[in-house]
DNA sequence: CCCCCCCC
């Protein structure tokens, strides 16, 4: 679309503007901008004052229309939606000032008129816009508001821009990202010490092929956190040299009691920012980070202390509820009992880097590959892989676990069982009957999973696969308390007065 | 008027 679309030289509702100069931009620009709008901050946006009207000095009336200087620091590519209501397309902004930052959207013939013209990083006039309240459940810019273009909505560039911020961060450290809530969004700044590789998936709920590869940050807290980049952001990503990466909006992923940081549609991703807090962080990186043992926040740590809360469930609530059938798994916490844990393909051999649990495949020459890594190596690491069967009052639950969970319930290390697999069957043997009839904590995972019985006649078989998402010793008091709450709810018995 | 942001 034509940049004639921002009107620079228009007069709206009287205000005060010069006439239209000769020494603009360049042909095919805008003319030169009226840099003597009056303007009202960001964070004054509202819906009632989207027109003040001020008494000057001359003595007459202006009015600046809610009019708004602000830069561009987040540009949305265009997205279509269908549903009930109908369909369309948008796009949106982040808008910011010195004041603050709020969002701003253009839907459908909004898109034909502003999407080409509006550029990242500038900035612009807006006025004669709506402004409807936030929905802070989705929002990621500090604003109680946000703007939405209209028919009349005014858009025209501004070059005296020296005044008006770029992206504004409130950056936390690393160490305290797990305090916050996963899927929230945060704004982290750190070194990018290692990346992975881009990997492709499809995705369950939309079946389309996902692009996504995750690199490490890491900080002056000494802890280290996964972000997730995707599509070309992925695989356009560059390392080279450790950039200081900046994320403002990042949204905190939980995985396995671990936290990630996920790049979204609203998130902005500066690399090598000229901010001070970036090069601090290089500084320390390089003086002092570089060398430094970290404690990542992304590693599934199996036992961690996050997220015992919530929806407790006997596996016969479970199974009546037909938990798992959604899109996405469903977490339940119970107290259970390990019945039987199989002891067939109980071990695999696994690459032997840190950060690698990959199988390896063994080349018959006491050499093992690594597919992942494309590297030989002469060692390897045991890693657990277990199967069990769980029972609490109400009935029981065939589940898997993995590494961590795995040694928590056997109270021995995968190495442990995977040399006396080779040198002692007795000892193996023991390691699993040593654990049945021991009780825990756990949190589960469940999803529903479907096999196609058939090609030839609709006849698909349904399996709940639960997975150990964590595990912890009993804390009988702690788990009094959670019985007592289930009884007060299900009771009109006021307890806490004497019987 | 969107508000899904994906996977282990």
């Amino acid at each position: 679309m034509p940049q004639q679309q921002l009107v620079s030289n228009k007069v709206m509702y009287g205000a005060k503007v010069p006439s239209k100069t000769s020494n603009g931009p360049s042909k095919g620009l805008p003319p030169t901008p009226d840099n003597d709008m009056k303007c009202q901050p960001i964070s004054a946006v509202c819906p009632y004052n989207s027109a003040l009207y001020k008494f000057t000095i001359h003595g007459i009336f202006e009015f600046d229309s809610g009019r708004i200087k602000a830069r561009v620091t987040l540009k949305t590519p265009i997205k279509t939606w269908s549903n009930a209501r109908g369909e369309g397309k948008l796009f949106s902004l982040n808008l910011v000032d010195e004041s603050g930052e709020i969002r701003a959207t253009a839907f459908n013939e909004s898109v034909d008129k502003f999407y080409e013209s509006l550029e990242m990083n500038k900035v612009y006039y807006f006025s004669n816009y709506s402004v409807k309240p936030a929905n802070k459940n989705f929002s990621n810019v500090n604003h109680d508001y946000e703007i939405t273009f209209n028919s009349s909505t005014q858009v025209s560039p501004c070059l005296n821009d020296s005044d008006v911020p770029t992206t504004q961060f409130n950056f936390i450290p690393i160490n305290k990202i797990a305090e916050n809530d996963p899927t929230s969004y945060v704004d982290v700044i750190g070194v990018c010490k290692n990346v992975g590789d881009v990997v492709t998936f499809t995705a369950r709920t939309t079946n389309k092929e996902l692009k996504k590869r995750d690199i490490t940050l890491v900080d002056q807290s000494n802890t280290s956190v996964s972000l997730t980049l995707w599509g070309s952001q992925a695989e356009e990503f560059d390392d080279t040299n450790q950039p200081v990466i900046a994320v403002k909006a990042g949204r905190i992923n939980e995985f396995g009691g671990g936290r990630s940081v996920s790049m979204t549609q609203a998130s902005i991703m500066l690399v090598n920012p000229d901010i001070p807090e970036a090069h601090k962080l290089k500084g320390w990186f390089d003086n002092h980070g570089v060398t430094q043992e970290t404690v990542n926040i992304s590693a599934r740590t199996g036992t961690g202390g996050v997220g015992f809360d919530g929806n407790w469930m006997s596996f016969k609530e479970v199974h009546d509820a037909q938990l798992g059938g959604g899109d996405k798994p469903d977490y339940f916490n119970c107290k259970a009992t390990v019945l039987l844990v199989r002891s067939e393909n109980a071990t695999y051999r696994a690459c032997p880097q840190v950060d690698c649990n990959k199988k390896v495949v063994d080349m018959g020459n006491d050499m093992y590959r690594c597919e992942k890594c494309q590297a030989e190596y002469p060692n390897f690491k045991y890693r657990l892989l277990l199967s069990m069967c769980l029972g609490d009052w109400t009935s029981n639950q065939w589940v898997t676990c993995f590494q961590e969970v795995a040694e928590e319930i056997l109270g021995v290390t995968a190495q442990e069982v995977g040399t006396a697999e080779n040198t002692d069957q007795n000892m193996y043997n023991s390691f699993f009957k040593n654990a049945t009839f021991k009780s825990f904590i756990f949190k589960l995972r469940a999803k529903m999973e479907f096999y196609n019985v058939s090609s030839w006649c609709v006849c698909d078989e349904r399996r709940l696969k639960v997975t150990i998402a964590q595990v912890k010793p009993i804390n009988f008091k702690e788990y009094n308390n959670t019985l007592m709450d289930n009884i007060k709810k299900l009771s009109d018995i006021d307890f806490t007065k004497e019987v």
